[in-house]
DNA sequence: GCGCAATGGTTGAAGCGTCAAGTGTTCCGG
DNA sequence: CCGGAACACTTGACGCTTCAACCATTGCGC
């Protein structure tokens, strides 16, 4: 009873599979190579250099990177071992640890921008036509309605703001 | 000089990023719950199932699952243990070895299929007006040219056929 | 207040991917 | 043909993610 997929339809998915496939890999190296940061990394600082104070909880950093704790924990770890994250115990809740982001990790991050920005354009917005990229945000939030109902990974975002990729 | 993005481009960007952060772990999640085979196993076992005598050389099943030979050559000795696929010289080659799926493969493949094309409609397809679906080949498609120019990881699916995702 | 579940986070071992180095073929110039 | 370069992998060590177990703090029922 398996409804398969059309040619249309498996056409579309084959290559929004390749493209999920693809993508990451092309962030990386360009990060990896100009920045010495894994995407995550950067995806993790760039999440607190937009928090207020440059501060963010474990628990809501790992919501908007869609990480678990462990895995954060042991991220942020190693950005303490560089210098470019601190961990401060939270005083309004002594379970809680907050990720305060360094002088030198906002720095870092200032530095990576650019980069990763340019590398944006280069592999996804310059190659859509202006209403393909409308398109692409209507698309995406859809399939982003199954995939993340509450908008965890959106939420800094949601709101209209001036900010960086 | 870096160009930022637009509002309208950072929506379209943070989606995009949400989706391929999200759809990976979705998929994985489906395929390891129900079927105990990861994502990519799944789709090293696929495109074999698809391949004439279900069997491919390394280097062709690498291009393919965008894997290098090494992450491959490690993944078919696991599904070799689990008994799904065999490794077999190339009578053609005698520096080549082909994948085999084996009986057991074959099977394990059609019983993860429905269920993961399924997961495929719930998450992505079914959440797309049907013009939208088409949007997305193009717009995937263009993204892919940047990507993957020489097409390596659609190619079994570029000419027309039937075939399940 | 007291006991106990829930919350917030850390840790260590195990598993998977990557990278560098290695083995054995095949191709090819001379 | 003979030697070296290129090719097709394989292997082992290291790094990152996951998973399960753990500890400390907080909230809550009574």
């Amino acid at each position: 009873m398996t409804r398969w997929l059309t040619e249309d339809e498996l056409q579309a998915w084959v290559r929004l599979v390749a493209v999920v496939e693809l993508l990451p890999g092309s962030l990386e190296q360009q990060l990896r190579r100009d920045s010495g940061l894994s995407h995550f990394e950067y995806y993790v600082m760039a999440m607190l250099s937009e928090a207020p104070e440059r501060r963010l909880r474990m628990t809501a950093l790992a919501a908007r990177s869609n990480a678990t704790l462990s895995r954060l924990s042991h991220v942020v770890s190693r950005l303490e071992d560089r210098g470019l994250v601190e961990r401060a115990p939270c005083p309004a809740d002594g379970r809680a640890t907050n990720a305060v982001l360094t002088e030198a990790g906002w720095r870092a991050v200032e530095a990576a921008a650019p980069g990763h920005v340019e590398q944006v354009r280069r592999t996804v917005l310059d190659a859509l036509e202006p209403q393909q990229v409308d398109q692409l945000r209507a698309i995406a939030g859809a399939i982003l309605d199954r995939l993340d109902p509450d908008g965890v990974m959106t939420a800094p975002y949601s709101r209209p703001q001036g900010q960086r990729a």
